[in-house]
DNA sequence: GATGAATGAGACTTCATTCAT
DNA sequence: CATGAATGAAGTCTCATTCAT
């Protein structure tokens, strides 16, 4: 993945800069990555394609600066949610964990999707990894403390697999609407087999 | 999703065909969907590109196809190692289902990534609709056998999650290499995962 | 510099490919490198681009095509006018040669000075060695044979002094006009050169 | 041609004049025309180009500066070249001569070679006749002193000849690498040519 | 005067698709 | 039916030049 080629020093470059990112977005949310064209981007971010490539070397960038400040804010997200729980019990625990992946979809499910199925692409993949390396730890040290009530020995491992399990069942069921996510039933099946497998058979 | 613009009536086309689909296998998994052209899944097919327009109307019909083909072999996996362990305990029952999954991916990764990555663009997600609706029937008649020993009060719904957990879940795995899904250390987690939802808390 | 991509293989392919070089060779005389597009090119050749790009992977492949051919008819040209002169003396042979070099650029002068202003560039400079690898040896030769009333020692340094101080001179002289180097005057002046060097003193 | 648009009235403005031409050279000799881009001829003067074109109309005036520069300093050069041998017998003066052009290329071959490919592209031509304007008459009146012992009639047009002539010569030698334009047997040669030249038959 | 962000025409190149042979 | 040459719309990216600050 490329990076900006060049730090915006003044206000108005900053805004530029945001603008393209904001506009790479949207566009990536209505039209995939395809049809996610510098030039639409640019009209989009009402900049110039030469502006664009004044801070993005190429296309690849563009959708880079995009999917690090959405792994950024989810991380954010994510800490934030999981310090309010540190201490409760496994349930609730859960269903925060849950809700929050639930939240990072809600936003814009359309460009949830776009930059998931974007990560695979060379390069990316860092970043998800990244967040794993993030949320992972996090999860894993809620489940320290409270190891005893616990069934998994291998934390590491546990909280891996939950977060590769909780994401994708999320998005599947945010696919289907908010008359499926919403509904209790949906989060309690959700909570449920978070609950089973932490917990002692 | 346009579909073949005319079926193969005689055994040289069939031949045609299927070199085609499967060309459009191989370079899909290989370059990724960029990057293949139909003038290379021609050339690697052996065919000419004229010959390729005679049985496909356009590109997306080719990998439609190639969606097509998939999912049938998976709906063909699922119902023989489900079959297989129709009346076998839960935990059996599981691990059936896990490695079905895996067998899945583990033929040929890039390609299952590859075809995956594509299902969510317009119109191919009927085809895993399609499978859900094969699927999920086939789990939840497992789970109405079992329903005394179960947890789960809405089958559909449980045997709708446990897909949208497990593929995604052996995925990923699948993707950190064979040290780590070949371990049954993760196998045990995988099962656990099944079982602590399904069973009575 | 590149080659050409494909060879072709039909004669309308090879059709195409003659009227594309020929067409750069137009463009190229006309309005220099920099405003050489491969549009431009494909357009006056009455082709799409791409079918230009069909045959030559970039634009320096199209004027290393060009480059090529000029220097192949080069080498014609002067293996023709020289073996002509194989046992004249000196004077006439002097004369054949800068005939020579004058029909090498009277034919079309633009293009042969546009010709000469590419092969600085990049990789194209191996062609005009090979022209210097072929010519001054026939020159060489016929000095050899001559030894005896000329003053050179070096025969290899003198025929490349002689190409190297002739090729310029007529260019300059062919940039003034015919009336200046079709004039006696200056291809005397021009014989009196090559026979002044190659006299003993 | 285009000339700088306005004369630098201070000493600041003419350093970044000076800088700006500078950097224009230096950008040339290493890139080549393709690659000078204003900007990048900007960042090398350490001015932004806002500057640049407060003082040039367009990028062909910069080149169109640089030239001038360097003709100017190749009259100097042979204006003193030659004052120092006006009486002289002619291999003396042949040497000098032969001295004169090379010391102008051996300065910065690049450049050199970079400028004078430049020089056929519209309008600068001009300069280059220019300096003939210039050095023509000066040989010429040195022929002119010593009539009586050489050949030509005509001293403009062998003048000419000669600057014609030796300035290619010189070019392809320092391209070949010091190792064969230092060596006594080139100048020992180009000198023959210039004497032989001019003798008497 | 200086700065450097912004502009946008236009260059190069690719590739899905057509069609004459 | 097969072939593969031809097409040209469209995408990415560059860079000379302008202009608000």
């Amino acid at each position: 993945m490329d990076r900006p080629r060049k730090r915006p020093r003044q206000a108005r470059s900053r805004a530029t800069v945001e603008a393209i990112v904001e506009a790479t977005a949207r566009v990536l949310a209505e039209h995939g990555y395809d049809k996610t064209t510098t030039n639409r981007v640019a009209t989009v971010a009402g900049v110039s394609v030469g502006s664009l490539y004044q801070y993005f070397p190429n296309k690849d960038a563009l959708v880079g600066a995009l999917v690090d400040r959405h792994f950024e804010r989810m991380r954010a997200l994510f800490a934030e949610r999981l310090a309010a729980v540190a201490d409760a019990p496994v349930e609730q625990a859960a269903r925060a964990l849950i809700d929050a992946v639930m939240e990072g979809h809600r936003r814009n499910p359309r460009l949830h999707q776009a930059v998931l199925e974007f990560v695979p692409r060379l390069g990316v993949q860092g970043q998800r990894d990244a967040f794993d390396t993030f949320a992972v730890p996090l999860i894993a040290a809620y489940m320290a403390r409270r190891r005893a009530e616990l069934r998994p020995r291998d934390l590491e491992l546990a909280a891996w697999v939950l977060m590769r399990t909780l994401q994708p069942l999320v998005h599947a069921a945010v696919l289907r609407g908010p008359a499926f996510f919403e509904d209790p039933a949906f989060i309690d099946e959700a909570t449920a087999l978070v609950v089973g497998y932490l917990s002692v058979g």
